[in-house]
DNA sequence: GCCGTAACCTACGGTTGCGTAGGGAAACGC
DNA sequence: GCGTTTCCCTACGCAACCGTAGGTTACGGC
């Protein structure tokens, strides 16, 4: 039985020697930044370990393997993506929800730029790329109900609805990527604000001075 | 001196022995397609021999390596991608230019999809992918630059053009890429007729059938 | 102060894949 | 035929990394 050992009251040495749920929890952090900047394939756990302070079989030790710490740091990230997306498209009108969307992804980015880095690169482990493509799949599917629902109710054709979700998607992610990788120097919710006002508007009714309507 | 061999009159020998300009050919397009597939650092140089019926050293012979073979599949994409963007993006309404940028790059993509594959994945090469950035950027700028000059002209603030300008070409790039990852089902022109209308009208106002206005 | 256990280490085997050395054989000119 | 050029091959060196075997050291309980 493993008895948890130091579980609240503690004395940390300057250095080593960690608890295994610390060790652990180590890894992940310095696993997950390596894996933002150079890719599944370029990152070597001996890297990963070297940055612990420690050799590669403790590496081993926790996770089974490169894959299996891989599959630890995407999970998280997916998970929690996942739940950010799918709670801001829970309830609302449809502008509303087109900002709530665009707002939490950019709040996402900016709070785990390295975990959305990770999921765009999305290296593939096994043959295709499961997380990041699950992530977009169940959002663009959300996406898509919201847009049928809306799309029968004036008039238009439903069966077009999924490429317009895909669209938005597409939109709204790769604005993300973009303003993660130009260092964020526009506020986040102007970002958002003129998402939905291309989203909105359309470019031939964009408003001069765009703003939200939520928060 | 390399005299030109077998310039005009052939007679082809049902395999093995080529020329070296037919060699080279064929290795570009078998490493494409492999490059598009599996990416750049899960692609061996031994792979792209084999699958030509030749032994390794033949790529190194006319390649000088894995990169320089890369860096040929690339440059000969980037090119053709950039040349298309280009004309799509030099003359016509505002309208009709985005009409056009979408077209062009789904016809690239219908007749280049292992090129767009590769320029889409762009597996960084030195430090940071400079193809598809390059190209990302280059068509970005010219947006820009026709943004700059609309919004100047209807009272919009020109310093956010370059913040569409990413949203135009993001929305076009990963509808283009669903497009190809589906299977390419749907009519080239419809998907870019949709687009447009997101694009140009928003989704406030969706028109319920929408058509190009161009070809 | 001793013992068990949890955390960690050094050292190695094995695979993969890049790049090269040096030689062989088909095609072409004469 | 016979040399020369051109195209191609087998065989190897070498480095990076993954994963593992087996031993070592700190720490906490008693």
């Amino acid at each position: 039985m493993a008895k948890e050992k130091r579980p609240d009251g503690e004395k940390r040495a300057p250095r080593s020697r960690m608890t295994a749920a610390e060790r652990r929890e180590q890894l992940i952090q310095i696993a997950r930044h390596l894996f933002a900047e150079r890719g599944f394939d370029a990152t070597s756990v001996e890297e990963v370990a070297a940055q612990a302070k420690v050799s590669k079989p403790v590496v081993y030790e926790h996770f089974g393997g490169k894959e299996g710490l891989y599959a630890v740091v995407i999970d998280r990230e997916v998970t929690q993506l996942l739940g950010i997306m799918r709670s801001a498209l829970s309830a609302g009108t449809s502008r509303q929800l087109v900002e709530q969307a665009a707002l939490a992804l950019l709040d996402y980015i900016e709070q785990h730029p390295d975990g959305f880095r990770i999921l765009v690169r999305d290296s593939p482990i096994g043959s295709q790329g499961a997380s990041f493509q699950s992530i977009i799949g169940d959002t663009t599917s959300r996406v898509e109900g919201i847009l049928v629902d809306q799309f029968k109710a004036r008039g238009l054709d439903a069966r077009t609805a999924p490429m317009y979700a895909q669209m938005l998607v597409g939109m709204v992610g790769t604005t993300g990527q973009w303003w993660l990788t130009s260092g964020r120097k526009v506020d986040r919710r102007a970002v958002a604000a003129h998402i939905v006002n291309l989203a909105w508007n359309g470019l031939s009714g964009l408003e001069k001075r765009p703003s939200l309507t939520i928060e």
